[in-house]
RNA sequence: GGAGUCGGCCGGGCAGUCGCUGUGUCCUUCGGGACAUGGAGGAAAGUCCGGGCUCCAGAGGACGGGGUGCCAGGUAACGCCUGGGGGGCGCGAGCCUACGGAAAGUGCCACAGAAAACAGACCGCCUAAGCGCGCAAGCGCCGGCAAGGGUGAAAAGGUGCGGUAAGAGCGCACCGCGUCGGUGGCAACACUCGACGGCACGGUAAACCCCACCCGGAGCAAGACCAAAUAGGGGAACAGGCGGUUCGCCGUCGCGUGUGGUCCGCACGGUUCCCGGGUAGGUCGCUUGAGGCACGCGGUGACGCGUGUCCAGAUGAAUGGCUGCUCUCGACAGAACCCGGCUUACAGGCCGGCUCCCCAC
């Protein structure tokens, strides 16, 4: 599988608790309103993705999965854009109440910033 | 048509496209790929009951603790459901019901009221009998009564007639009540049934309690298996020399560093392999089940039986994003071992049974 498609098979996950306390260990930042988004080069050729929604930040369990989904979604679109980084996306109070197009702005944003940020380092 | 009541059902649809995940077949450069096909709910929720399953404990039983509580049935089981009975509400269809025992014992019953438990006489009613005074009417004493008033959630049945000094189940009739019997019913219970009793045991058991029946504990992070790296535990080998030998072996000495003048002694130490425990990680448990739907049969029904047919299984955690069209513009809400219930949330809509009212024929 070529590294240009739009998909989001397993090993473009975090999996595993290591992974995760790498990347909060030592992590570039990208906060606004809705996401709280943690960077780390990973030294692979592609970019990989956690999720850390809260259920403090979103109560229900629909809610969390709406959140979960757009995420996804949304990283699948840009993966080809993002550098070699494992990313974690953490909800931030208040999230729940935005619907889809903000959700998918705010990320796109982050994207961008994070991107430009891991270059220059 | 309006109002109401009970039961059942649905919970946006279609198309395209990009994804995720289970299964099957094929391909593979062993990374994966192609095609086909399955992929949230009626409550998946609260975790309030009941079971299955798993491990632990356990001879049997008793005590303790908890639960249930009209009767019969259904069920794996239940605190659920069905049918029936009693009581209450509603014109009705229907709805509600924590509905065992108060003559086993204990406790409590505020306020009000004269009196609150085997009671009592405040107001009231009476003056027949007895006694005193008086010519007498009458007054007083000794007394009688519980009908009426008033209090209360509750005051020792109700109505009527008789009766009486006034009264009273004091007597009688009817109603009510209790006990025994009869009849019907599996039973709860019912009865225009019979006999007896003038009528007795006030309430409270979601107060203690008594009676009957039920209940071992923990939970899929249960539990079973595979199993790195690192540290630690156990064991073996890593070295030869000399001597003996029945040629299988046996005996003895023997490594380095530190301490020390030296010896003995003591302490520490290398490499390799094996063993068991165990962590990360992985596999199983994990979805075909007291299962859903349709039809047939039995049953008033819950339900049972038979035949056919259908089938989510993730694990940093899938079941979605975008676009277009469309309609009545979409509620509450996301499986985590699995079932049966209960409870709670829910935009809008559909179907059927029954009741009451109005109109028409």
């Amino acid at each position: 599988m070529s590294a240009f498609t739009l998909g989001f098979p397993k090993r473009a996950r975090l999996l595993t608790r290591q992974d995760y306390d790498r990347v909060f260990a030592q992590a570039s930042r990208s906060v606004d309103d809705c996401f709280t988004v943690l960077a780390r080069p990973n030294g692979c050729d592609s970019p990989r993705l956690g999720l850390a929604i809260a259920r403090k930040h979103a109560r229900a369990a629909v809610a969390r999965n709406r959140l979960k989904r757009l995420v996804r979604e949304s990283f699948r679109h840009h993966q080809q854009d993002l550098g070699p980084l494992d990313l974690i996306v953490l909800g931030r109070q208040g999230v729940a109440r935005r619907d889809n197009m903000e959700v998918m702005a705010s990320l796109e944003r982050h994207w961008n910033r994070l991107q430009k940020q891991c270059k220059v380092s």
